[in-house]
DNA sequence: TCCTTGACATTTT
DNA sequence: TAAAATGCCAAGG
């Protein structure tokens, strides 16, 4: 039953489109689960091997990136991220140009619903 | 069933 | 603007 909503987390960020990234709670309510920004941060630390998500366009609601400036996951998101022409800068990134407003008819095809 | 934890959000200092 | 407090709900032990 988790299961299922892990699936659902992850095709809906895999809906991100390039050059844009979402936050968890607005993950969580396109995949179906409002209020449960804290289950797609679990969901996302539970990516099984071999499952390709791109978690890196996900952040927190005020865009910053959900790590440490110093760990290496933040280094690599924001690798990711800059090779998407996302501007990454002390560790944020302006939502207010790179946040993701998704589709609704392009997000149902995608999720099947 | 109770308690703790969490890659969060929102409101208040 | 930044940090702290509060609310939230599912998972696991």
């Amino acid at each position: 039953m988790s299961k299922q909503n892990y699936e659902r987390i992850w095709a809906t960020v895999n809906a991100i489109p390039i050059g844009k990234v979402s936050s968890y709670g607005q993950i969580a309510d396109l995949a179906g689960l409002p209020g449960r920004a804290r289950l797609v941060g679990k969901s996302l630390g539970q990516i099984p091997k071999g499952r390709k998500v791109n978690w890196h366009r996900v952040l927190r609601s005020n865009g910053q990136l959900a790590f440490d400036k110093a760990s290496e996951q933040a280094q690599r998101q924001k690798g990711l991220l800059q090779e998407e022409n996302v501007v990454v800068l002390n560790n944020r990134v302006n939502m207010k140009e790179f946040n993701w407003r998704p589709d609704l008819s392009e997000l149902l095809h995608t999720l099947q619903f």
